[in-house]
DNA sequence: CCAAAGTAGTCAACCAAGTTGTCCAAGCCT
DNA sequence: AGGCTTGGACAACTTGGTTGACTACTTTGG
């Protein structure tokens, strides 16, 4: 029998794949997953650079090449902190708005085709599921988002 | 929402992490995820460099650096291709068997500590959920199993 | 049957995405 | 005040892959 681990790798593989292919078929610069989970990221917390190495499961500076290079692409800006002098939030973009809005109908596209093709219960167990052993092996703190390979 | 790939990612991150800890907390030598798909895809077939790397979803000169590790370290061996003379078997030692079972016994503690957390039919669907979304996608070919980041 | 095309394996150069280490300026804490 | 900590940046290096080229062997099609 196949150890879980694996079916969720190829699982994650695949589906990044078909994103992946679907965006560049439509013309829309396809960006890595690091980059759509910073999106993402950001719609729901002010963030600065440190917070999203923690949460990408990265150091700080491997994190900062990538807000670097979303501020260059025009997806992201960086504003200054009100009161720590130090620290600056990274924003979103009116450009990085859009593109977390076209990725996330793909997305939904994807999960729904998903679900057709296993049943709608099984992938809302799944969800469940994963969520669920989450919660139980880190409490409340996240575990870092990067599959170490 | 969260979308389902970063619940994949951060399960597999999870799980491979608890593995690693307790390997090393075993004392044995905590090689990288791609090395154990490697003794798993030979346990079943004879297998070629090529193949493996195929397997993997790298290319054959990164496969046969995994190799060239696993031969160094004992876990396999190379051995002639009976009908072709370019090809070499890649085969597992009594080193690397042995290392495969103490590991899948590992595998299976994870496993029923999951069943024991989410409940055990819960895994059981997802397992089958995600082994039908592959076979959907991908019909009986080999996807490649490494997640791209 | 033989020539052309394809394939397994190896060597080497390169690249991407991370790491560690160091530093500064700013904050925090008694 | 003073000492420890932290956000951010710069640089050097490591890792795990890639592409490209080449040899020896195999397969295929005229």
């Amino acid at each position: 029998m196949e150890p879980v681990p694996m079916l969720l790798a190829m699982t994650y593989r695949a589906m990044g794949d078909q994103f992946h292919d679907r965006l560049k078929q439509i013309g829309l610069e396809p960006l890595r997953p690091a980059h759509g989970y910073v999106f993402r990221f950001l719609k729901e917390k002010r963030a600065t650079t440190v917070d999203i190495g923690q949460h990408l499961g990265v150091t700080k500076q491997a994190a900062a090449k990538i807000v670097n290079e979303l501020d260059e692409w025009g997806y992201v800006l960086r504003e200054p902190h009100p009161t720590d002098k130090r620290a600056q939030y990274v924003t979103l973009t009116t450009k990085g708005r859009d593109y977390l809005k076209f990725a996330d109908n793909l997305w939904s596209d994807l999960e729904g085709e998903m679900a057709e093709a296993i049943g709608a219960d099984v992938l809302a167990t799944i969800r469940q599921g994963l969520a669920g052993y989450l919660r139980h092996v880190h409490g409340e703190d996240q575990p870092g988002l990067r599959p170490v390979w």
